[in-house]
DNA sequence: GTCTATAGTTTGATAGAC
DNA sequence: GTCTATCAAACTATAGAC
């Protein structure tokens, strides 16, 4: 109370809460993202497994911390992007740059874009952030003229479909995602032919 | 020896095996990929749980046969079907069978195409099936004019991101696969275009 | 080939002292 | 908040009798 600043402690937890995400995703780069374990990961903290409970009430609650600190990241990263004017720029260079971050870290892709966990699934809460990556998505879609939902439907497919494949036969090769300014040109130009005939 | 044709015991054993891989789907579908167990298997095959050792040397020798089961069923399907002699049509008709088999069981899917497993992975032999199944693919595209790796790599990630949304968001429904016609054409025009400038 | 019995491991989670 | 100690559960796999 005295000489601590309002908030002080809260913000201490939260520093503390996330080095442990931070480290969950480094053993999870070493070990795959289905061999983290409580146990490892408290070994790799140098604290002992039963002390993750004080800040995680089960392991679905640590995926969870996970899945919402991806998606957070990735939603910063969207937004700190300064965009092109034209909107078929902007849409390039905005699905570049999220298949970039995605690429970036397999396990990351995997927690956030695959089931990896079948136990797992996100919270409410840290769903309502992946949703808010998808509407950043269709935002430039819309400013580019494709309001249809089968052709966003498709154009997001498309995408991870180039992402799935790249992750999983060529991870950190571009076999796959060096079409992807060609794939998008290809996408608009169909839906923006058919919503104005 | 005596009254017992030859091959018999080898053939009796095979249906066995294949009785028990059917019987490991049939379980897989109830209690999805993942909750598959030799015990829960054992159980519904009323046996014992060890008995299975007599059969697989292990569970992912399990997984391994049926891995080979899916893929081989897939290919004679693909192989029983009439084609369209028009080169597109066929490329429609067949991808339209594939897209249908595949979405019509959704752990042999998972097991088919994704990684639901993380310590499986498929042997040389079975894993030659799977390569099969997608030389039958490159053929067909082959014959409408699809020769270049890139498109054929477009094109089945194409595919690939519809049955993956397709089953990952809407199992059952044709919200993504509606498109594939439609996106087939688009596919084929571009890479035609694109070869015979 | 099938059984009983059991080994051996891994892992998530809880109780309670400090 | 961290520890020790321990539980409980699930599961793969093996040994050896019949």
């Amino acid at each position: 109370m005295i000489g601590t600043p309002a908030g002080a402690v809260a913000e201490r937890r939260a520093a503390r809460v996330a080095e442990i995400v931070a480290t969950a995703w480094e053993l999870a780069r070493d070990e795959g993202i289905g061999g983290l374990t409580l146990h490892g990961l408290a070994r790799r903290l140098g604290i002992r497994q039963p002390s993750l409970y004080a800040y995680f009430e089960s392991k679905n609650a640590l995926y969870d911390a996970m899945f919402a600190d991806g998606n957070r990241k990735l939603l910063e990263r969207l937004d700190a992007q300064r965009l092109p004017n034209d909107p078929r720029r902007a849409v390039k260079a905005s699905m570049q740059a999220f298949v970039d971050f995605v690429l970036a870290d397999t396990p990351r892709c995997q927690l956030l874009f695959q089931r990896p966990i079948p136990t797992f699934e996100p919270s409410a809460e840290s769903y309502a952030l992946a949703e808010d990556v998808l509407g950043r998505v269709i935002a430039r879609l819309d400013a580019a003229g494709v309001e249809d939902q089968g052709d966003i439907d498709c154009f997001v497919a498309m995408v991870a479909g180039l992402v799935d494949a790249q992750i999983s036969n060529d991870p950190g090769g571009t076999r796959w995602t060096r079409h992807l300014d060609r794939l998008v040109d290809l996408y608009l130009d169909d839906a923006n032919r058919r919503s104005t005939p």
